[in-house]
DNA sequence: CCTTGACCAGAGACTATGTCTCAATTAGGA
DNA sequence: TCCTAATTGAGACATAGTCTCTGGTCAAGG
């Protein structure tokens, strides 16, 4: 069974209709490379509208085959999603993004709950860098996408 | 020295010129509690122009005199910043935030700069869960803020 | 076959959050 | 005081997303 098809059997399991809309919709998000926006998504899919572009975004983020980037400029980008929890190594450079799963946050989280008698729900962390790539590069290479190089103007 | 004296002289160390919009956004600024938006400084400054509460928001970003939160509703903020380096704990029923900095991620951080070659530059990290307070009254109590209860529409 | 009602699509208005441009103003050094 | 570069404010523009409204589609039931 194709990746689409899975997805789609997914969205029927919620009770979500399959219309051609959606099917064009999950095509072109499942063709992306990187990270992505939803005009990104609207180019490609032409003939569907930009609500419906939205719309669906958001039952795919909701399905979790869809999450959010917050890339070092401060702006939030869409991106095809492991399905589990993880995090994100964003390159400051090439604008790459890794996933990452080994997330030691859990004793932080710990310690943070007995500190401050929160009860954490959830947790959202983002790493900056630069990959190898763009490292040997160092001279300031050509990126690879027009991702801007600056550091993050999100970090607290 | 008042606090704002401080920040006026941070200002013009940087060779910014201190005119009575920048003042009347720092006053502002200043005496926010808790988050907020460049509208809510808009609101409370009369008489200057948007642009310029951006701009200036923009310089104290810089000056980390205010930094950005990552609400769970996937919206960022505006906050009074401690200066050093900090993350946030954001209740989830009543929007307070609090910062924290004992922050053990660097471990974290060398591991994965081990694993994936990137040289580390940065990270952003947000925790969301319920404060004390709204613990206690379990039941769907009075929220003190307009804040949304959803988790955090941008996880990964 | 017809009706009904839920779900969905697309257009476009609207909101929120910023940025850009440009003419007018002003801070601050000479 | 004068000069000039920095700054301002208005408003257009940009981007990301939501809301509303009208109309379409489809499945179930009569």
């Amino acid at each position: 069974m194709s990746e689409i098809e899975l997805v789609i059997e997914r969205l029927e399991m919620r009770g979500h209709r399959i219309t051609s809309s959606r099917r064009r919709v999950l095509d072109a998000v499942l063709g992306q490379q990187g990270h992505f926006t939803v005009d990104d998504i609207l180019r490609s899919t032409r003939k569907v509208g930009r609500a419906t572009v939205f719309r669906t975004m958001k039952i795919l983020q909701d399905l979790n085959i869809v999450c959010r980037v917050l890339l070092d400029d401060g702006t939030l980008h869409y991106r095809l999603s492991t399905g589990r929890h993880h995090h994100h190594l964003v390159c400051t450079n090439c604008g790459r993004v890794e996933d990452f799963s080994n997330c030691d946050v859990n004793s932080l989280v710990r310690d943070l709950q007995k500190a401050t008698s929160y009860e954490i729900e959830a947790h959202w962390l983002e790493v900056y860098g630069r990959c190898q790539a763009c490292r040997l590069l160092k001279t300031s290479g050509l990126p690879t996408t027009s991702a801007t190089a600056r550091t993050p103007s999100t970090r607290g």
